[in-house]
DNA sequence: CATTCTGTAACTTTATAAGTTACAATAATT
DNA sequence: AATTATTGTAACTTATAAAGTTACAGAATG
């Protein structure tokens, strides 16, 4: 069964809603954004193909710039870290025993 | 004027509700819980101290031993990061224009 | 007072975000 | 079609920081 709720299923990376959702709308190059955010061109570029976090850092810029919030972006990340520690380190997790409530 | 929903206000620390709430409910040691949590004391002493952060990977952890969600954690680290950032970074985040909503 | 527990220094290892430069490939413009 | 702009990414470097181990002094506990 697959969903868009499926909790098995690997949370959005904010680089998809900046590439889908909001680069197409403000018209403008990736050059250009990496220069309004005060950072590398490699950095936009490596975002948008979600092959980086978007950090703390990247998030208060983002969301600056976006009039949106850095939480909003950051939450996302943190999702998706969740997801992916839970993939990889699940046999460490496993050991962990929860305390009598 | 200072109020609990000061938004100057540093945000909380995890350590903080970990070492003040949960710890003296458990009635557990430092090295016993670095132990059920699968890492050193010195990880345990440190986020106790707010020394370091509550990382993804410690959230998790600490999430699963305690019944409660790594979000939770992470959530309250998160803006504790942004808080920071913000601080120590607010000139280059000053130079970041908002685009025409 | 003896034992346990805690805080932290010193040091090492590992990971990774981010920058710069460069270049080939693709896309857009005239 | 030819030119110019844009993009993806490799190679390399730098900087930061999380986490571990060991060790020891001081505090707390029994």
């Amino acid at each position: 069964m697959e969903s868009l709720r499926d909790k098995n299923r690997k949370p959005t990376h904010g680089g998809a809603i900046l590439r889908e959702d909001m680069l197409p709308a403000l018209n403008i190059t990736q050059g250009e954004l990496a220069v309004k955010l005060g950072v590398s061109r490699r950095t936009i570029s490596e975002i948008l193909h979600e092959k980086r976090p978007i950090t703390a850092d990247m998030a208060i810029r983002i969301a600056k710039f976006t009039n949106t919030t850095p939480q909003s972006w950051l939450n996302m990340q943190q999702t998706l870290d969740i997801w992916q520690l839970q993939q990889t380190n699940a046999k460490a997790y496993a050991q962990i025993e929860r305390v009598a409530a």
